[in-house]
DNA sequence: CAGAAAGTATACCCATGGCTATTTTTAGGT
DNA sequence: ACCTAAAAATAGCCATGGGTATACTTTCTG
């Protein structure tokens, strides 16, 4: 009779390093979303437009742009508008298209769809891709 | 025949700003179900162990204890265990129900076991009191 | 009960992501 | 064309949350 192993510390601590890793990353994928948006919608992505649109100060969406310029994300001219590369592009529709589908799965299991607005904002990010696929299943099988 | 008004762009903007707000308090609820658990598990909370559960070094658990005592959710006696306050284990309590649930729900709807309670650590947090009480009535539905 | 080991606090460092105030550039109107 | 208004960039501030290195207590052990 073997008894359960304990877990040990340093694999409970496994989950909240991810969770950190993707709180990292989330700004940046909310901002090649937006930026896409705008450039569907109005042909360009200009700084004011998308600051108003992230609920920052304009400085504040600024700066984020120029991260997303040293990841290699998105391209900027000054006093132009901002662009994505292909890199930018393609995570863009990656997370618009989980995006869509966490939304869907809270509304499948109940939730009002206002509030599956907002709290897929958040959600979404710690979304990861086997996660995905089962929501993706489960919406399926209905 | 009236035209569907466009969303404003403030009101885009506060789905951010919620997930924003969010992301401020995340750490802190983890902290105190952490600290929740030890003292179950171990009788106290010390702050090495609570570091090595969170996967941080000694003294940003140093940091994020004093960060839970201004916040009034925690005490602590230096060289001495954390403590929780009255509030602070209310709210770990109401954490503790939130990530059960959480993970249940994806394992739900097809979430392998070990993924859902990786993917739970961060999205809990962004789970409304509404979208919360939504798993709960499709949990039992079931 | 003294010395060593372990645990904790403290002092600094850095990057991120907010902000306001100001300067610089671009775009528009007369 | 010029002047002005709007947009964007820059400078400088702050809090958070991560880190190392080191000092200080407490605890254990011979
Ligand atoms: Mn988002
Ligand atoms: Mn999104
Ligand atoms: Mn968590
Ligand atoms: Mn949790």
């Amino acid at each position: 009779m073997t008894d359960i192993p304990p877990t040990p510390p340093e694999d409970q601590a496994d989950r909240f390093t991810r969770a950190r890793e993707v709180q990292a990353v989330a700004l940046l994928e909310d901002y090649v979303e937006m930026i896409g948006d705008l450039i569907v919608e109005m042909g360009e992505a200009r700084v004011a437009d998308l600051a108003a649109r992230m609920g920052v100060a304009q400085p504040t969406a600024t700066k984020a742009i120029a991260r997303l310029k040293r990841e290699g994300l998105a391209t900027a001219r000054p006093y132009r508008g901002v662009f994505l590369t292909e890199a930018g592009a393609a995570l863009a529709e990656r997370v618009r298209a989980r995006h869509r589908v966490v939304v869907e799965l809270l509304i499948a299991v109940g939730v009002p769809e206002k509030v599956a607005e907002l709290d897929a904002e958040g959600i979404e990010h710690h979304v990861s891709d086997e996660t995905l696929a089962a929501f993706e299943a489960f919406l399926k099988s209905r």
